[in-house]
DNA sequence: AGACCCAGGTTTTTT
DNA sequence: ACCTGGGTCT
């Protein structure tokens, strides 16, 4: 039988809640993910059978650990019934086995941001809205903002009375028709279309319902309406939804998560059962304390109060460098001092900072003082242009609709396919309606050619219809993929794409590692690896989680954004930048969103375990020039009592002989 | 088709 | 300062 003994009582309050709505506000560090574990293996040891739960997360990082951590506690139990995924790759489930009822194929592709955009701009091309006016970027926000929201072109027109509104929903309305003719879904629109299946589908909304009997919900604090829509209507009548999820660390409300749900929740589900976590099992109390501090600011909050039994701790420590060179160079010699005087290894220490262009100097500076570092979320393999060409020859395979993709690639390499002839298929799929790929088939659209064109055209699309027989056969998916991308001429073309030589050498090897890749995707999944799930997985899986060289990770001090570090933990943690206009970010400032800045903020410092140092530049460069700057106000927040502003020496002064009497000592007790 | 030049934009990031 | 994308010229 399960034993709960080692979880504080509100943790096996949730635990043991298993009927009806709960809300489980769980404060940074307070062991939300024992808690969800424990509650799915409850459940499952009171009966419930694995196929009745879906556990949904925001990132397959979150589903991969609850996975792995239901295997350790529940070994017995078939997991692979029990759904545990994404919000993302499980609507992509339902849509691959429902979507027909919405007027796609089951061969649907999936349209990333990039292609998003590409499509955003040709259609503002077609509506011949001129570069002055509005731009890419207006649009794709306000179609993606208006699928979270639930609002249709329709209600855009007819509820905003701002001049742009009949624009952008004449935008989305031609924007989504492209997208149903190439069979494409976008990312919002997995989740979309999933929700508008149910609702148009009473019968198959039941089976699901009747399928997914108990719902758990992780990161609540960061669904959007969809996504809460969506679990609402699956838990139905039966309201057995638990959301897991803490107000205070809602970071991403500018791409469209909405705090009020979880703010909501025991109002939008009436008889809610609340369970506050707030025992910390991370930090000392000078940083929950000074975290609390600053966070009790911000109005409309769950209120919850973090407490540790491990001790006050270490005051914060607040430090001033000249610039952003000099500040880089601090911590280097600060990180060198902690690692010789204390028994801290470089992979305790992680500086964290509000923006990615932080970066250069602090790279810089460790490199020459010899400390090991990582960068998490450096640009990504996969965001290569020679991948995407290649993602993009795959795509088109499996979705012969995919124009988007076919556009992409018709002439990578050159062959002799230009402008012109591009624009006239483009008129023809205008008039016709049909995909791409099949005018190029139709000698009546040949005709209109070039006659080297028209022969090329031919060429392509006989190679296409080849690579989609080949594909059809189950087996052997990396050597396919790369038997087509070699039939496409796009291996050889590199060379002539890329001037340099080393630079063609390069994209090669790249493209020979992206094929690598499905190799090692067809070894995990077995032999029945598909091209369709190769890219399913592909465009459902972060990137970092792909290659997995995790091997520096330990040894290397950790650089990241404060977004990044959600969820992760440090002994040590220094937070630079703390200027006004940098943290919190004057786009922030100047929108009024300071509120979700500070949340930011008290993210970055219940990161620490132990020791929270943090920095400022008094000049800084952006762009070409240099500004003085001012400290940030989130400095002035916190609770005097708690901070000390020494001068740089002071870190550096020789150690007190209590203090080497204590290194000593700490020695001693480790080597005995 | 490919080299070259200029304008615009540079918060955070998942799927 | 620096990169990207789009436009123009050869």
């Amino acid at each position: 039988m399960l034993n709960l003994d080692h979880l504080n009582p509100q943790q096996q309050e949730a635990v043991r809640t298993t009927e009806g709505p709960l809300l489980v506000l769980a404060g940074a560090g307070t062991g939300k993910t024992s808690v969800i574990t424990y509650r799915v293996a409850w459940m499952l040891n009171h009966g419930v059978a694995p196929e009745n739960i879906l556990a949904v997360t925001f990132t397959n990082k979150a589903a991969d650990e609850m996975r792995e951590r239901l295997k350790n506690l529940l070994p017995q139990v078939d997991h692979k019934t029990m759904a545990v995924s994404t919000f993302h790759s499980f609507c992509c489930r339902v849509l691959r086995a429902e979507v027909h009822h919405l007027g796609y194929t089951r061969r649907f592709g999936i349209a990333d941001a990039s292609d998003t955009e590409g499509l955003i701009k040709q259609v503002m091309g077609e509506m011949g809205i001129s570069k002055g006016d509005l731009d890419v970027n207006f649009f794709k926000n306000g179609v993606s903002h208006a699928k979270n929201n639930l609002q249709t072109p329709e209600e855009i027109r007819s509820n905003s009375k701002r001049d742009w509104a009949a624009t952008l929903a004449e935008l989305y309305e031609r924007y989504q028709r492209h997208l149903r003719n190439m069979n494409l879904l976008d990312f919002d629109d997995l989740l979309l279309q999933t929700l508008n299946l149910w609702k148009q589908h009473g019968d198959v909304l039941a089976r699901y319902q009747d399928r997914y009997q108990y719902i758990l919900v992780d990161e609540y604090q960061d669904t959007n309406k969809v996504q809460s829509e969506l679990m609402r209507t699956l838990a139905g009548e039966r309201r057995n939804i638990c959301v897991v999820g803490d107000d205070d660390q809602s970071i991403y409300g500018w791409r469209g998560a909405d705090i009020t749900n979880i703010l909501e929740f025991p109002n939008i589900f009436e008889g809610t059962r609340v369970v506050t976590l707030e025992q910390n099992y991370r930090s000392t109390n000078v940083i929950l304390k000074a975290a609390g501090h600053v966070i009790n600011r911000n109005e409309s909050r769950h209120a919850k109060q973090l407490w540790s039994t491990r001790g006050e701790g270490d005051p914060i420590r607040v430090f001033e460098a000249d610039n952003e060179t000099e500040e880089a160079q601090l911590i280097a010699r600060m990180i060198t001092q902690l690692t010789y005087e204390q028994r801290s290894g470089h992979g305790d220490m992680a500086i964290l900072f509000r923006s990615n262009f932080q970066t250069r100097p602090f790279e810089q500076s460790l490199r020459d003082a010899n400390i090991p570092y990582c960068i998490v979320g450096a640009k990504s393999f996969y965001e290569r242009r020679e991948i995407k060409d290649a993602v993009a020859y795959l795509r088109l395979v499996h979705n012969p609709r995919d124009d988007l993709a076919l556009l992409r690639v018709l002439n990578t390499p050159p062959r002799g396919i230009g402008d012109k002839s591009i624009d006239n298929l483009k008129q023809y799929q205008q008039i016709t309606g049909k995909p791409i790929l099949e005018l190029m088939h139709s000698e009546d659209v040949l005709k209109d050619m070039q006659p080297a064109a028209a022969e090329s055209l031919r060429c392509f699309a006989s190679a296409s219809d080849d690579a989609a027989k080949t594909f059809s056969e189950v087996g052997g998916l990396a050597e396919k993929i790369h038997g087509y991308l070699d039939s496409m001429a796009y291996l050889e073309g590199l060379g002539r794409i890329y001037k340099g030589h080393e630079e063609g050498v390069a994209r090669l090897e790249n493209v020979i590692e992206f094929v690598n890749s499905a190799a090692q995707y067809e070894a995990r999944i077995g032999g029945t690896a598909t091209l369709q799930m190769f890219l399913e997985a592909f465009s459902l899986t972060d990137d970092s989680e792909r290659i997995d060289d995790q091997s520096e990770e330990d040894t290397g001090v950790t650089l990241l954004t404060v977004h990044a570090a959600k969820g992760l933990e440090f002994p040590y943690i220094f937070i630079v930048g703390m200027e006004q206009n940098l943290f919190p970010h004057e786009r922030s400032i100047q929108d009024y969103m300071v509120d979700e800045e500070r949340r930011l903020f008290y993210v970055a410092v219940t990161r620490a375990k132990n020791n929270l140092i943090m920095t400022r530049a008094r000049q800084r460069q952006k762009y070409d020039k240099r500004y003085p700057t001012r400290l940030s106000q989130f400095i002035h927040e916190l609770p005097k009592e708690l901070v000390e502003f020494p001068e740089v020496d002071e870190f550096f002064s020789p150690a007190t002989g209590n203090q080497v009497d204590d290194v000593f000592s700490q020695l001693r007790t480790r080597f005995s």
